[in-house]
DNA sequence: GGTTGACAAAACCGGGAGAGATGTAATCCT
DNA sequence: AGGATTACATCTCTCCCGGTTTTGTCAACC
């Protein structure tokens, strides 16, 4: 059974990826939800608010998929990184939200600007799991130097998301590409506990596609 | 003297500068350049063909710019490109038209969304300078992996634009050392005629500060 | 190549009425 | 507690209506 507060979270996003939001009362979100309005306010304070919740939902469930897509490639950095920019690019191609919070876009019909704030916050968050991944399997280097190559790997990410030019697989094999060069030493893998890992998501509501 | 195709556009550079492009009106902008309304419309067709000249100006300009940067660096193309990614991240800074060409940005005030067109020419223009200048420093690479690091510089250095977090000089530096890190082998220079400059700037109105 | 003046059509203001949403609160139910 | 219902004040959004400005196109003129 789910809580009133899971399924409105929900609903919203059922909105918001149909591009619903501004039009849409908080009166039928809530009765779509099977809930009145006023638990809304009780469980969110008002529909911004609301509105916050999502995204840090969806930031949290995002960093914890791509989190998991990372621990499947133990060994090898690599395809690793190619896994998880081809799986970033899939998703917020399908996933407005996502694609809002990621890229701060202003789509066409003027997606809703809280989630702007969010932008810096949860790329950052990506940047520090991709560095302690890549730490992980280059233990020599520099924090500098990996740091560079997970900020750079994230800004071509959102680059690609903003103005793809190529299908996904190939920009995510370009971008492999050129974390492979940039650090082509010595990748060994220490296989311990992977400190770099997230909790996983607890609110998490809904499935990705 | 300066012909009236010249100085409207100068006046019309200032006004969209100056952020108030949408609302002046055509008849100021003339009266300001010191010329009458109907010469405009004999010049550009309509006051969005001004724009779009003045966009398609400001590429040119800035293109032979770049290939001034890197002719300045004939032998030295990480240098070079350091250079040109300083460059362009400090004209974009001073320069709201260049900036919203380049990232084709919604700003707070709402540019004119006439650029946004424009971005991807000139993001592609940009590219084959790039890539023809590296092309003549590594002469052994194929030509896919020029274009993937030419691409990359540019994606990095739009994404640098959009979102700073560095300064110029660190940002030029750490894209410079990716560059130099990827195209470590045989920096081999020929010396010949730069076959990848372009003509410079013809209808070049204003100076660059 | 340029100006002046006139002109229709379109876009851009307020202001005001009405509808619709938001947010707060009291009360009731279980 | 957790939630629903009803009621209500306050915003905001929208539509409509004029009046004004701006745009874009003439013609005639130098």
């Amino acid at each position: 059974m789910p809580s009133a507060r899971e399924v409105l979270l929900a609903t919203a996003r059922d909105i918001v990826v149909a591009g619903d939001w501004e039009r849409t009362p908080l009166a039928e979100l809530a009765s779509r939800a099977g809930v009145s309005r006023q638990t809304v306010y009780k469980e969110f304070g008002s529909k911004d608010g609301l509105a916050q919740a999502l995204s840090a939902n969806e930031t949290e469930i995002f960093l914890a998929e791509l989190a998991m897509v990372l621990e499947s490639y133990p060994r090898d950095p690599v395809a690793g990184t190619r896994a998880a920019v081809a799986h970033t690019l899939r998703t917020a191609a399908n996933d407005p939200l996502l694609k809002a919070i990621l890229s701060s876009a202003r789509g066409p019909s003027e997606l809703l600007p809280l989630l702007t704030t969010r932008a810096e916050p949860m790329l950052e968050a990506a940047r520090r799991l991709l560095t302690g991944y890549l730490t992980e399997h280059w233990l020599h280097l520099t924090t500098r130097d990996v740091g560079l190559v997970a900020e750079s790997t994230i800004r071509l990410t959102v680059s690609h998301l903003v103005l793809p030019l190529a299908p996904i697989e190939r920009t995510a094999d370009d971008i492999a590409t050129l974390v492979e060069r940039l650090l082509p030493a010595e990748p060994r893998t220490p296989v311990r506990k992977p400190s770099y890992a997230l909790s996983k998501a607890r609110g998490s509501v809904h499935e990705h596609a």
